[in-house]
DNA sequence: CCCAAAAAGACTATTTATGTCCTGTTTAGT
DNA sequence: ACTAAACAGGACATAAATAGTCTTTTTGGG
C-alpha cells in the first residue's frame, strides 16, 4: 500500500539532479536521463509535466534544455510528487467531494484525514535544496 | 498517490462491522456484506485472508459464520490494512531488501522512511474498538 | 442423507503502470 | 535559407494490478 510509482521516483531523481546543477546552466534531457538512470523518453514525459506547471523551464532548439523554474529552496518534495502522481489521497473520502455517503458518521474517516495531513506535512517540509545537498 | 484500494476499504468496513457485534454472536457473511454494502463474493475473499492470520475466526456449515479473532481493542487498523493490502511501502527502498543501489547516499530515502514510520504509527494507534465506537 | 455456509480456485473485464515510437515545432548557428 | 539539435505531443504496446464473478469442494448440523 501507499507506493510511489516509478514515474514518481524518476521524477524526483530527475529534478533533484537538476537542482544540484548551477541555476544558470541549461541541462540536456539526455544528460539528466543518463545521470539518474531513467529511460529518456519516459523522463521526457515527466519533464513536460513539470514544465507545464512551472517547476522547470524548458528551452527548445539547439542549445536548449532544462533549468529549474524556481530556486531549489522554493520547491517542495510535495509539489514534485503531486505534479506527477496527483494529490495525496489515502482514501477516496478525503478528496473533498462527496465520495462516500458514510463520511459524516464514519469513525475511520478522520484517520485518513490525519494520514493525509501528516504525509503532506512531511513532504512539504523537504525542499529540493535539502535533497540536492546544497 | 497513496490510495487504499476498494479491497482495503471493504476490508475495514467489514471487520469494523463485525467488531461492533457481540463477540459471542457469529455473523453471516451475507449479513455483513449487505450491511456494509460490499459484493458478498468479494468480501468472502477478504474474510478468508483475515481468517488465515487469525483476525477473524470462521465456522463452516449450518449455523456458521464469522466472529472476531481477538477482542476489538487488540486489533489495530494497521493490522487490518496490512492483512489485505500488504505492508505500508511509500517507496521501494523502504522494504528492507537492497532494492535501490542509491539508498546509502540518497537524501530522499530518509524522507520515505519517515513517511512509513508516521503512517504506521497513526494506523497502529487506532483499534477496532475505537472504530466500532465501543 | 440433506442442507447451509464458508473455502478454494478458475475465470474475466477494466484500469493503471511503464514504457516506446513517430512526427512536429522551435531555435542556434552557418 | 538550411540544417542539426533539442523539446512537445500523440499514438501505440505490453504487463500488471484491480475489481470482481462463477463453480466446485469441504465442513458441520439436523
Ligand atoms: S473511511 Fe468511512 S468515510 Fe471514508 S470511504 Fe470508508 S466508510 Fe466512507
Ligand atoms: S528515494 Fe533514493 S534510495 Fe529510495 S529508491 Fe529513490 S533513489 Fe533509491
Amino acid at each position: 500500500m501507499m507506493d510511489l510509482t516509478r514515474k514518481g521516483e524518476y521524477a524526483i531523481r530527475g529534478i533533484v539532479y537538476l537542482a544540484a546543477r548551477q541555476s544558470d546552466q541549461v541541462c540536456l534531457l539526455s544528460d539528466i536521463a543518463a545521470a539518474v538512470d531513467v529511460p529518456q523518453t519516459f523522463l521526457a514525459k515527466i519533464f513536460q509535466q513539470f514544465s507545464k506547471i512551472g517547476l522547470v523551464r524548458s528551452y527548445r532548439g539547439t542549445g536548449g534544455g532544462f533549468v529549474l523554474g524556481r530556486p531549489p529552496e522554493k520547491i517542495t518534495l510535495l509539489e514534485v510528487v503531486e505534479a506527477v502522481e496527483g494529490p495525496i489521497i489515502p482514501n477516496r473520502c478525503v478528496t473533498g467531494e462527496g465520495e462516500c455517503s458514510r463520511t459524516s458518521s464514519c469513525n475511520v474517516h478522520p484517520v485518513w484525514v490525519k494520514v493525509q495531513t501528516q504525509v503532506k506535512d512531511i513532504l512539504e517540509k523537504v525542499t529540493l535544496k535539502d535533497l540536492a545537498g546544497l
